[in-house]
RNA sequence: CGCGGGGUGGAGCAGCCUGGUAGCUCGUCGGGCUCAUAACCCGAAGGUCGCGGGUUCGAAUCCCGCCCCCGCUACCA
């Protein structure tokens, strides 16, 4: 038996503060919470972790030209990213603001001991700068736009600076042992990330200068600032480094975009082993959503931002932005399209046609034949329904512990699927036309109760509003109060079998989820 | 240039590592049922598995070459 109870800490990107939340940063925050959720619900201590990245030198630049200082500026952007989170129902246990002082404060920490350990050293950087822009351009890209710049075409300028150094190259080895045994996720990225290693690894500067006092400076050396990028990853140990909280370090997963390994797949763990920290168990890149087929970008100014998924949640439902999201991302290496003809579809055939239209007719048939309360189970043993919910959580469970949500999801689902064709091959409501076989409509219609209740709490990290209002329907008034406000579950013993109790009241209520109707076009 | 990923019925994906009936969801067509949200169940049509070679008794799967798309590589999760 366990002592402590097994921790489960899972992180999101921090974002940049100078955007305004749009899908993108919905998405990888929805995926985080999904799993967070799935941890509380079998009981993991857990902590899910998001926040903003704001000490980047474009922060000034965008408050001033509002005629704001920095601080400002990050704090009202910061706001709209966890007005939103909160709004989307969003269960992180933090956010973390890479300007507060609980996080400036243990940065500098962490590199006083770098310098002090000689991992971080003061040296020259000489590259190719970029004048009107303000930055180096890395010395493949000045190559290819023929050492001009690649904004505005004028000659890139050799120019050098003093700056601090991180001996990445010293961790080239170790970093190979560590991307071999899994530590990126999917193989693809994890491959991208070997090659690259293995090519070789050169030591990065990792401050900069001429930041105007925004930023956290490098200890001993204060006209320089800790480059945003080194400050940005390691709010993941800052925040949870603390006394209280130690406890969930390494963190069980990094969940990032794959825009980002490098950073997360090779410089964290780089910097985590020279500060003699353990590393994170995984890190995790999906891949873009794009929309309506085409790439989301600026200059399209087509990003599915706040605005946008505010009219699906209020069209759907949250729960139904949260299946879509999560049954139809790119968790994988593939680019996903959120396309509304797409949306609808799943939302039709998933959500209203199976799991709604399924918990209506099992309750309905409750409510016809036996006043509403659940029958008592056959005497015979719980038949097929019984193998396949085993089947299912099993299978559910796998999909979970390979961060595999969509298939979580689709096993839940297919629970959901095998109630419909049990009902279909046994037809409970041809056997109530004869009152000497009511016992025998019982025990089918307890099977098909106790499949949607099992069903139900595997599908609550994806869709916990929904489920939660399920559980009040039929019963489950326990689950409902275990999980309110982070609480956890004991969803082991929760799925077995026989769980639910005869007698029990079970309300069909309101639809769960209307059958949507795209308007008519004529 | 290089490295990595992908190209499978109308759409989206699985299968490929560990060769041997091409599977799933959606859509289409036909039938069934009536407890249910015009839903559910059964059946059918529809695929030269990017192209060309090779290995093999046998290739979507292994090998070689080529084509196209995407990422690393403005902006962006």
């Amino acid at each position: 038996m366990r002592t402590e109870p097994e921790t489960f800490y899972v992180t999101t990107p921090i974002y940049y503060v100078n955007d305004r939340p749009h899908l993108g940063h919905v998405y990888s925050t929805t995926v985080a919470d999904a799993l967070a959720r799935y941890h509380r619900l079998r009981g993991a201590d857990t902590f899910l972790l998001t926040g903003t990245d704001e000490h980047a030198a474009k922060v000034v630049t965008a408050a001033a030209e509002r005629g704001l200082g920095p601080q400002e500026w990050a704090d009202r952007n910061a706001a709209a990213f966890q007005e939103a989170f909160a709004r989307l129902g969003i269960s992180n246990d933090d956010f973390i603001r890479t300007s507060e002082a609980r996080h400036r404060e243990r940065v500098t920490e962490y590199v006083r001991r770098l310098l002090d350990s000689g991992d971080v050293y003061l040296g020259e950087y000489e590259g190719w700068y970029d004048a009107g822009q303000e930055e180096y351009v890395p010395e493949n890209k000045a190559k290819e736009y023929e050492f001009r710049s690649p904004i505005n075409g004028q000659p890139l300028v050799r120019k050098s600076e003093h700056n601090a150094f991180f001996r990445l190259s010293a961790y080239r080895d170790r970093l190979l042992e560590l991307l071999e045994a899994g530590l990126v996720q999917p193989e693809a990225r994890r491959n991208e990330l070997l090659s690259r290693v293995r090519e070789g690894l050169n030591d990065v500067p990792v401050s900069r200068t001429g930041t105007q006092g925004w930023g956290i400076p490098v200890p001993g050396t204060p006209d320089q600032t800790i480059y945003v990028w080194i400050d940005a990853l390691m709010n993941y140990l800052t925040t949870v480094d603390t006394g209280e909280r130690r406890k969930y370090w390494p963190a069980d997963v990094h969940l990032i975009a794959k825009d980002i390994l490098w950073f997360h797949g090779v410089i964290w763990p780089a910097l985590l082993l020279a500060l003699g920290r353990e590393v994170p168990r995984c890190v995790y890149a999906h891949s873009f959503w794009i929309a309506e087929g085409r790439k989301m970008s600026k200059s399209l100014g087509n990003f599915v931002d706040l605005e946008k998924l505010d009219e699906y949640v209020g069209r759907f439902s949250l729960d139904a932005l949260r299946w879509f999201l999560l049954t139809q991302g790119p968790l994988g290496t593939t680019d996903a399209d959120f396309s509304e003809a797409k949306f609808a579809e799943v939302y039709n055939s998933d959500l209203a046609n199976t799991l709604g239209n399924s918990f209506s007719r099992v309750s309905n048939m409750i409510g016809r034949y036996f006043g509403g309360a659940v029958p008592e189970p056959g005497s015979g043993g719980a038949g097929e329904l019984r193998a396949a919910a085993e089947r299912c959580i099993a299978g559910y469970r796998e999909a979970m512990r390979g961060l595999r949500l969509d298939e979580a999801a689709g096993a839940a689902i297919e629970l959901v699927r095998e109630v419909d064709g049990y009902v279909e091959r046994t037809a409970p409501f041809k056997l109530a036309r004869d009152p000497e076989r009511m016992d025998e409509v019982g025990a089918i219609l307890y099977d098909c109760a106790e499949a949607v209740r099992i069903a139900s709490l595997l599908l609550w990290p994806v869709l916990p509003a929904k489920m939660e209002e399920v559980w009040r329907r039929m019963g489950g008034e326990e689950y409902v109060a275990a999980v309110a406000d982070r609480g956890r579950g004991r969803l082991e013993e929760w799925v077995g079998w026989g769980g639910l109790r005869p007698g029990t009241p079970v309300a069909k209520g309101e639809a769960l989820f209307p059958r949507y109707q795209a308007a008519e076009v004529s």
